[in-house]
DNA sequence: GTCTATAGATCGATAGAC
DNA sequence: GTCTATCGATCTATAGAC
């Protein structure tokens, strides 16, 4: 295996790989060093913080993909319908159809939550408010639309759960297709499923 | 703290709390003794498996409960209606309005769900399964039912997912109350969402 | 910068007294 | 059946050679 590891930034990808897979907890140093092909002392040189370090660095390596990839495009104003339809692409995509786990949602049902509170809350904000501006420039009502974004995200999340937990990767396609095919319903005919909760 | 321990069932709450707010990797045996009140030696006469047993035992217990709560409410022909209603209702009690993880959930994204993945899909698929026979008792379509069914368990699941990471309780309720209000729509009008997929 | 060696703490699990 | 004491393994993190 080549080592080309010049930058700290070079590491980021096979450190993403390791905590998506074993989780905060489970991603010891031992397949973090493995991973990345670097010693443990490389890796503090890169990461003085350590593990959490790392992880913080990830999770904001993360934030930027999806930022450059998917929501920039969302507040864009040209074509919304485009722009969402092109959403689901880059999701089923980075996910590998339910197989890759969404290392932000998996923290977020983890105890590390509290320790990277703020990067979680972020990414999962900038996704809804992204998708809901979308949504708006198609035709939607403000609380509609974020209404319809929190939804849709919360949906995507559970796909992942759900496709896992049944290690059927179809889930995960026709769950996006529910979600999709809900979103371009024009809102005519019923009104986006009135205003919503009550529950109790 | 009293200690009310007569029987290896005795144990499963507190276990199963640990689990929850900790994952499998992240529950000590520490942990699980303090949460417990018994001493390793005691743990280990109750569950001779160790920690992976004690995991297994607190799934099925978590399985059972569902089963008994949950499902078999679903399953039984009387008021479909009213007893997917209770659904939403247990489901909201029960996961303290997302501030509960659900373990199984969380243990479908961890790298512990192939030590545990009999357990974990059979839970989700007797979810999927009780729900889908409800929906086909007030009148949906075998696969319109299956589809729909599948869809909220995800939605569910990303609910809990996204009212963690946004720290808001108030997702969770809007998230279910959503659900509901498409499961209790009368597949008047739309065919239910057409029949959704080809993503790709 | 990158490595090896290792410290110091904690892990899951076991043994044996009572 | 429950406890304390302790095992060997593994963990994160650091030190020091090169």
């Amino acid at each position: 295996m080549p080592r080309i590891v010049a930058q700290r930034s070079d590491t980021l990808p096979a450190l993403a790989e390791v905590f998506r897979e074993h989780g905060y907890e489970g991603a010891s140093l031992a397949l973090l060093t493995k991973a990345t092909g670097l010693g443990k002392g490389s890796l503090y040189h890169f990461f003085p913080g350590g593990k959490e370090e790392m992880a913080a660095a990830v999770l904001q390596h993360i934030d930027a993909w999806f930022e450059t990839n998917v929501f920039s495009t969302l507040r864009r104003p040209d074509d919304p319908h485009a722009a969402i339809a092109q959403m689901f692409q880059a999701v089923e995509k980075y996910f590998l159809s339910g197989r890759r786990v969404c290392l932000v949602g998996a923290v977020a049902l983890s105890d590390s939550r509290d320790r990277f509170g703020e990067a979680v809350r972020s990414y999962f904000q900038a996704w809804i408010d992204a998708l809901a501006c979308a949504l708006m420039q198609s035709g939607r009502k403000r609380e509609d639309a974020f209404l319809l974004a929190q939804h849709t995200v919360a949906g995507i999340q559970g796909a992942i759960v759900l496709a896992r937990a049944l290690d059927d990767t179809t889930v995960f396609s026709r769950t996006l297709g529910w979600l999709e095919n809900q979103i371009c319903q024009p809102s005519a005919g019923r009104p986006a499923c009135e205003t919503g909760p009550q529950t109790q």
